[in-house]
DNA sequence: GCATAAAGTTTAGAAACTATACTAATATTT
DNA sequence: AAATATTAGTATAGTTTCTAAACTTTATGC
């Protein structure tokens, strides 16, 4: 890897790591319970799951339903069992968290002009790393190769052959493939 | 801040950290001294300290001497006594640790053909986060206030007065502001 | 000179992480 | 249809880290 683009990113994620951490503290809350947090509030209705937080997050099973347990006592997270497949335990922010998660967005707001091009970078960088190390999804629906659009309202998923509202494109998917 | 900008940011941090626990545990290494090591590898001489690192990766002053402490044992740092300063201790990295991080630095590969762009991206916004949080240095020579060119060679910080070689321009320094 | 600040260490207690073993439900193979 | 393998999640024990608070030592400011 360049090794300046190396050095950046390292900062990048100490930086962000450092301002979560205090934003956390700040609301009484732990680390992960934030990560836990602001995964939930972007992915999509198929990756609501203690194992896709554990592929996300990179922690074992085992941890992350430690962590969703101690979340539920706090009032965090709810938990519902899936129907279709009774092995499947889905997972919902409480308003409590919500509200939490926003106060803490608030803590890291970031002057940047450049967005656009910062972010298509980014995008473009998640891309090849994903790739590279064949990780699991975690894109959007824009960008997934199992994305048909039908009309403005609505899109297939080729992969789980639904129909899909647009406005769920915004979320974050498991099963995203470029 | 840009809300799909922030979502990257959020994969994009998760992404590096899930690598390095994983590169981390294949070298028999804790997160903390790969995060640590590689933070050494960076620093100027003016920042060389567990208090440096201590505000660099956000972590309490006790918990960095502790984890300093395994390090000194697993004979991946070095301490020294600063001469000027009594009060401080200077860190150095091992043949060592430097052998075990070129090992993780060569997992951590990534393709991605524009580099300079995105750099220059991430650069841009790691300045407008650190101004407007007041966050302490971690910046290169270059950019910094202080930075005095004088010729090719060697430059003048202003802040300490000192005469430095171009070759520690890019090391981050912890007393660096734009 | 005296108070204050800064760099580090130490200790106790809380929290999270890993590894392992386990249950239950679904997929796949034979 | 039955056996096997895979997937989702839980529970437990032990290790490690992290924080907070109290404390030393050295340096700085008035």
């Amino acid at each position: 890897m360049n090794q300046e683009l190396n050095v950046w990113l390292e900062r990048l994620t100490s930086l962000y790591k450092s301002q979560m951490r205090q934003a956390a503290s700040s609301a009484g809350l732990q680390m992960v319970h934030l990560e836990v947090m602001q995964y939930l509030s972007v992915c999509n209705g198929y990756s609501n799951t203690a194992q896709a937080l554990s592929e996300y997050l990179g922690q074992t099973k085992g941890s992350i339903s430690q962590t969703l347990k101690v979340m539920e006592q706090l009032g965090l997270v709810t938990k519902s069992n899936c129907t279709r497949d009774k092995r499947i335990v889905r997972l919902a922010l409480t308003k409590l968290a919500r509200a939490q998660l926003t106060a803490v967005a608030e803590q890291l707001v970031v002057v940047d002009h450049n967005h656009e091009q910062l972010t298509a970078g980014i995008r473009n960088l998640l891309k090849g790393w994903q790739q590279h190390h064949e990780q699991p999804g975690f894109g959007l629906c824009q960008s997934c190769r199992y994305h048909q659009p039908m009309d403005e309202k609505q899109f297939l998923c080729q992969l789980t052959k639904e129909t899909l509202s647009t406005t769920g494109q915004l979320q974050l998917c498991r099963e995203h493939e470029f």
